[in-house]
DNA sequence: ATCGATGCAAAGCGTTTGCAGGGGT
DNA sequence: ACCCCTGCAAACGCTTTGCATCGAT
């Protein structure tokens, strides 16, 4: 069971705030996002909607999460297999990632927001005269869920 | 200009380690990729070997990766827009990423190996517990270059 | 000589788009 | 009433695969 998710008001503000309209399968979209645990890909936002609102389609799922990340109610992961998935709280950046089965789940552990800063004083700076201007920052522990089978196929995996 | 990158009979053993054959193409992949700046796209490896072996095929710059990664030469990276990217330098888990462009690049600096237990010791034990065995972990800041261009988009971006 | 690798073309897959009809404001 | 959103299907782009030939061991 994830976090606290928005109630409808608050969806209806958040899109409204970004000129988009609230709708039943938005709502249903951002529903089953925000309560699925870790961070489904597209398909399975869509299986865990089709019961509240069995007439819905995948494309309009797509265009929903569009609609959310452009609200910023949700955010778009990426993944090494081209497979997106999905992540109802944009402000969390700190994920475990396995790299058997692509799962992504938030870290549960809170972290300095100014990780970057107490790593590198100056970095910031040192990079923007090399012409890059950090925004953020992601940290992503990779390994594997024990949950999921045995040993790994390989213990030298994709990084990604 | 990239770090050192391995010669031929290097690659030979790395390759051969994992049960696979040196090739001319596998060669050139190897060194358009570790050659190239930044972390090219399986497209931008094809554009710089062709010089050097002008009859290879798309498909075959897409196995060489597969074989390279899967001998630990190469490692392959994920993109919010679904096109992957492959690095040369599979130790280093450090990237700055360019919401605007796509790009990827190495970080220009060397950050503490051991950083997770220095966050935070004991959080590999209590992952553990909760089933998830870290094998390794990716800081990536994200921001923009400003050599691409003005001002980024949005400055609410993906932040994958 | 054997068996893996190449190269071509076609298929595959997640994702996006065009469009007519329906729903939100 | 207006315009956006939905849902269907077709299109899209990156990546993978089937298969006959070529090349490495």
């Amino acid at each position: 069971m994830p976090h606290a998710a928005l109630d409808e008001p608050a969806l209806r503000d958040a899109l409204g705030a970004a000129g988009l309209r609230y709708t039943r399968q938005r709502g249903a979209v951002y529903e089953g996002l925000a309560s699925a645990q870790g961070h489904p890909t597209a398909e399975e936002v869509y299986q865990r909607v089709k019961p509240t609102v069995p007439a819905i389609s995948l494309a309009t799922v797509y265009k929903a999460l569009e609609a959310l990340t452009a609200s910023g109610l949700a955010a778009k992961l990426a993944a090494s297999d081209g497979t997106a998935r999905y992540d109802a709280r944009p402000d969390c950046h700190y994920h475990l990632r396995c790299l058997r089965s692509g799962a992504v789940e938030d870290l549960p552990t809170d972290f300095d927001p100014d990780l970057v800063a107490r790593l590198d004083p100056g970095l910031a700076d040192r990079l923007g005269q090399r012409g890059f201007r950090v925004t953020g920052y992601r940290l992503e522990l990779v390994g594997y869920f024990d949950r999921e089978g045995p040993a790994p196929p390989s213990p030298e995996g994709d990084p990604t």
